[in-house]
DNA sequence: CGTGTGATTGACGCCTGTCAACGTCTGTGG
DNA sequence: CCACAGACGTTGACAGGCGTCAATCACACG
């Protein structure tokens, strides 16, 4: 089967021996079909993949690269829904839903992501029910994150949100060699995960810092001591 | 097919008539491997079907009552998630994630709950593209609701927060013909929703009062001005 | 009538958001 | 190479929202 698209499109098959992905229940044909249809872009940091409030007509797989998903509340400031990278699959839920997206999709690291059409993805889906049942189980372990993250925004306090954070970008990002991780986010952004303003995300940093619990060179935050986070996320 | 289960059980074709399910598309012969399958149970208000951290074997349909999902949080705090009602699916997350039950599902008000066993519910999900995507799209709803609901709690003050639970209350379980919400909820039940303290919700609920936004009568809580409410929840 | 649950009210104070001023760094254009 | 703008980080002052504690009331139930 020819390819649509020609250049550096990264192929489907790396992607599933590289990384848990959705795509692996699927046959060869459909693997072969996905490769066909699927249309590889780069998108440079700061770009918008997509906007909040717009309807859109597939979904994207990320090849590599960062993605910050976002909605944006009173007064056009951001709440940071999650963060999406290699392997990692969105725009799916609205496009199921037959919804408008309720994220924005900006770049935060230069990345290669794949567009798969929502006939595709349909196809996929109503052909194989075991890709089908798989794409169900991710939804429902989002939406235990989710309801997870409800929980702890509505009864932790703001430090205890921020030493959480911390760890979950930790799980999901991961240390270099020498305990800094491995994904770089301003002040502002902090406080828009947890939902709180620039201004005390410094300010508790510093107490962090002060703790010996973590280093900070600028925007990189060296985590030292994980267990007193660990301690303080779990409201000690 | 004979009844697994005798007495007053349900039918699920009633069930399917009566409400939007997910289990419209079923085929007739899935639909009486349900019937036969689902064990129907009865359940006195205050009684618990499971427990957070349970791991659950099936999942539950809701003939009628209502249910409350919550998850007890630090210092046996209760948060709740949501509620369930005719129609509603609940515990299937744990169960397709393999996971432990993440909420506690207590009853409000005397319910008919059908259990479903895991293994006819994976059954019908493998054997039935429509219907598996048709669970897809409804943890996909709710994980849009999920989503919504952070933000909200991340970035609206109190207030807002109670005038936007109300008016949920309203579209979920509507109102009488005299204006009052379908659903009787303690103060603190109200608090553990949008994550405050009981005091909070009194003083609110007192100063909605004031406005004539609301009429109070014990639990009972008459919504005089939907507008009003609907103007503040969305931070005016 | 005692007990228990839930509702209410007041006092108090801390957490946290807001505002303002200033420092730092980077990139751009002259 | 310097000046300047703009984005981001930092710090301090301040106030008010909201949680906590405690006392009291209302009501239902055994």
């Amino acid at each position: 089967m020819k390819r649509k698209n020609q250049t550096s499109t990264p192929s489907c098959d790396d992607c599933i021996i590289n990384s848990i992905s959705v795509f692996n229940k699927l046959t060869i044909d459909e693997l072969n079909l996905l490769n066909y249809e699927k249309i590889c872009q780069v998108f440079k940091k700061g770009t918008t993949i997509y906007n909040e409030g717009s309807r859109i007509s597939g979904c994207y797989c990320i090849h590599n690269g960062i993605i910050k998903l976002y909605k944006t509340g009173f007064e056009g400031r951001e709440h940071i829904i999650r963060f999406a990278k290699k392997g990692d699959i969105i725009g799916y839920r609205s496009l199921l839903s037959n919804d408008f997206a309720c994220h924005t999709a900006k770049v935060l690291e230069d990345s290669q992501v794949c567009f798969i059409p929502g006939e595709t993805l349909f196809q996929l889906l109503e052909n194989n029910s075991k890709f089908s049942l798989e794409m169900l189980k991710l939804a429902c372990v989002e939406l235990g994150e989710a309801n997870a993250f409800i929980t702890d925004i509505a009864q932790k306090t703001v430090k205890e949100r921020l030493a959480e954070v911390l760890l979950i970008l930790k799980d999901t990002f991961g240390l270099d060699e020498e305990q800094n991780l491995q994904i770089v986010l301003t002040r502002e952004e902090l406080g828009n995960i947890i939902g709180t303003a620039t201004e005390s995300v410094i300010r508790l940093l510093g107490e962090f810092k002060e703790n010996k619990w973590i280093e900070i060179n600028g925007r990189k935050l060296k985590l030292l001591d994980i267990k007193a986070l660990q301690k303080v996320s779990a409201k000690k």
